[in-house]
RNA sequence: CAGGGUGUAGCUCAGCUUGGUAGAGCGCGUGGUUUGGGUCCACGAGGUCGCCGGUUCGAAUCCGGCCACCCUGACCA
């Protein structure tokens, strides 16, 4: 848990906001380009496999095209769009004190078995053999080459603490590339990597940490992104504390839960739940509701079979989930021989939260082999809490929705179902008090240590939040885009990187390591904002801000226009003049589908009065006339807005 | 990885059940027409029907194998 941020650790949702001296902040002369110059393949038809708004439209535009499953072509317009983003990450990550550099995609495989990633990270890893046979891979991220090479670069503490980042195409062999870029087997990727000797103090990992928040902020600001802040799960990257950058968008991936009280917000996997009181009769008291009652339920292993097959609804279930503990070092193994097994149960309708089970056991665990678990007498698909009852090396958990005996909602003994530790049976009744094979009770109050009552679920809406005395937990889809680590001296330690203090002591050197997924914030923009006809970009990320769109483009009209576009780039803004002789309404459609924020029409009409139209892409119409004068600076103002 | 689906023109798709050597719309080219929201008309170019094998006088079509792509799910049994 990250400590001592107070109001960054809450979460902060930011309201779209840029400002004109954004566009122009270089005050840079802006580009001026002819579509009749440039490859802009626009389409009446998105590629079949396209769904989500910003793979239809990114296609139909002309932004990218898909030359395999999850690999991209950047198209000119849509490689623009893309180093704008870059440019601003690259300002400020500079502004933040981090230094840019660049390293290999091509590795060896040796660099990552120090960590042990080369396993962990499984499937998700390209590998390849070089031609005499040696083990390559393409990288996913870079924390060991940078490490390897800060251990053989950097030999004082004085060098630290130092912040080192890149922007640069990232493999990972997803098992299901989908919606465009949003998620990729090839993508761009910024990855910063921090190296410290402390964690608390000046120059220490937290400093940095909440400096790079702040810097993560800007940028997403800046790309005119809603956002949150959530608290995240470290995952396969390993570490302690831990933060996700997610635009706000129904057609996430992810789920949030936040508490619109006190402002805390994490991904589910990570989302604390509120207590949950005991019932007023106690932990797992009531009633039978019957007699213990075996039933056949051939192939249906999973809650949602038994429950249409029993017609019972999957809160009246109980899941029970079998974990294996993995010893984490020699010494754990020595002193627990054998398998020793973690149960997990909680109800039908609820998600066990493999973390939480962790935390609770202060076990690492696996998910339990179906083979192995049934040799050990647990019958995979079919087990109940009993199963745990009378062995030696196991504990059994039952998350506090699950642990009771009398329901409170109807006022009378709740019913339960749950596997009959037999294949193909369940048996309904279910009474704790009962049928567990011990007194839960007794085994409560006595502190049985194989026996615990414990939040290990997934928190959902509705759930009590954990920062706010009766506030309630609400959720929300998001598109992660950026995510930062504490990774503490996880690599370092692995890598043997240690550094000679003031003290002349060596320790391990302290890292964070900070990514944006850079493509995929560009697909998140289009997702947050398009309408029906197309792309609405904000300005700051825009390819072109303005897109003049010439009704006919005789001579005359196209010396205007590029009169009218050198004053616009005179005041630092990019124009893409549609020079094509095409229908106005082929014109109009293209301006609205590649979604440039302003639009510039020169047509003969308002001209013989010495006047263009401007509009913004998200208003209808014609848009304003303007004399062509004061056109640049209408067009700025519309920026603005 | 499991389940489902699809591969036919640059794109979106029809044709396959019931075998006879291939079509539409969009796009593209030429000519005309039109010129402020994907004009209209005529003519035209463009396809080893994913690949390999089998059945057959004959295969886009039937059978087998492979490959690619897409959807859903995914350590919760």
């Amino acid at each position: 848990m990250h400590q001592g941020s107070g109001a960054l650790c809450s979460a902060v949702r930011v309201r779209r906001l840029y400002t004109p001296t954004m566009i122009d902040a270089t005050s840079r002369t802006g580009d001026i380009a002819r579509w009749s110059n440039m490859l802009i393949p626009t389409t009446r038809e998105a590629p079949a496999d396209a769904e989500t708004p910003s793979h239809i439209f990114m296609a139909r535009a002309g932004f990218i095209r898909k030359v395999t499953a999850g690999v991209y072509a950047y198209l000119p317009l849509g490689y623009r769009v893309l180093r704008k983003v870059e440019q601003i990450v690259r300002e400020e990550m500079d502004a933040a004190g981090c230094c840019e550099l660049l390293l290999p995609a091509l590795m060896p495989l040796e660099l990552l078995k120090p960590t042990g990633r080369d396993e962990a990270y499984g499937e998700l890893l390209f590998r390849l053999d070089d031609r005499h046979g040696r083990g390559q891979f393409l990288g996913p991220t870079h924390e060991e080459v940078i490490t390897d090479i800060l251990q053989t670069s950097v030999s004082s503490y004085k060098a630290l603490p130092l912040t080192v980042y890149q922007i640069q195409t990232k493999y990972r062999d997803e098992f299901r590339p989908r919606a465009g870029l949003l998620r990729c087997r090839e993508f761009i990727m910024k990855d910063a990597y921090s190296f410290h000797l402390d964690v608390e103090g000046p120059g220490g990992l937290n400093e940095t940490y909440d400096r790079l928040y702040q810097a993560y902020t800007s940028i997403f600001t800046r790309c005119g992104l809603d956002f949150s802040v959530v608290e995240a799960e470290s995952g396969p990257i390993g570490g302690s504390a831990s933060h996700e950058f997610m635009v706000n968008c129904e057609n996430g991936e992810d789920t949030i839960l936040f508490c619109p009280e006190s402002g805390y917000a994490a991904n589910v996997e990570k989302c604390e739940i509120g207590t949950r009181p005991a019932p007023a009769e106690g932990w797992f008291v009531g009633e039978p509701t019957g007699e213990l009652e075996e039933v056949h339920t051939p192939d249906c292993p999973a809650i949602e079979d038994v429950s249409r097959l029993l017609k019972v609804k999957p809160d009246c279930m109980l899941k029970t989930v079998v974990f294996k503990v993995v010893p984490r070092n020699e010494e754990e193994a020595k002193a627990y021989p054998g398998d020793w097994w973690v149960v997990a149960c909680v109800r039908g309708d609820h998600e066990v939260n493999e973390g939480k089970v962790r935390d609770l056991s202060e076990c690492q665990l696996e998910l339990a082999d179906a083979d192995e678990a049934r040799a050990a007498g647990f019958e995979i698909g079919f087990v109940s809490p009993r199963a745990a009852i009378g062995k030696d090396q196991t504990l059994l958990i039952v998350d506090p929705d699950a642990a009771v005996g009398f329901d409170e909602a109807k006022g009378k003994p709740k019913f339960w179902v749950t596997g009959a530790d037999r294949k193909d049976y369940h048996i309904k009744h279910f009474n704790w008090q009962r049928d567990l094979g011990k007194d839960p009770v007794a085994a409560l109050a006595e502190r049985d240590c194989k026996f615990m009552v414990g939040s290990i679920r997934n928190a959902e809406a509705g759930d009590p939040s954990p920062r706010a005395e009766g506030a309630v937990l609400q959720a929300r889809r998001g598109i992660e885009v950026g995510h930062i680590f504490k990774l503490g001296d996880k690599y370092s330690k692995a890598m043997g990187f240690e550094i000679l203090d003031a003290d002349q002591k060596r320790v391990p050197v302290i890292m964070g390591c900070y990514g944006i997924g850079v493509s995929r914030t560009v697909a998140a923009c289009v997702e947050q904002s398009c309408d029906d006809d197309g792309i609405i970009w904000p300005a700051p990320i825009a390819p072109f801000h303005v897109i003049m769109t010439l009704i006919k483009p005789d001579e005359r009209i196209l010396s205007v226009a590029d009169d009218v576009a050198r004053e616009l780039a005179r005041c630092g803004l990019d124009v893409l003049i549609d020079d094509r002789e095409e229908r106005p309404g082929v014109k109009f459609k293209d301006a609205d589908l590649v979604g440039m924020p302003v639009r510039v029409t020169i047509g003969a009409k308002a001209l013989a009065d010495g006047n263009v139209e401007i509009k913004h892409r998200r208003d209808k119409g014609k848009g304003e006339l303007v004399p062509v004068a004061e056109a640049a600076g209408r067009c700025q103002a519309l920026l603005a807005m």
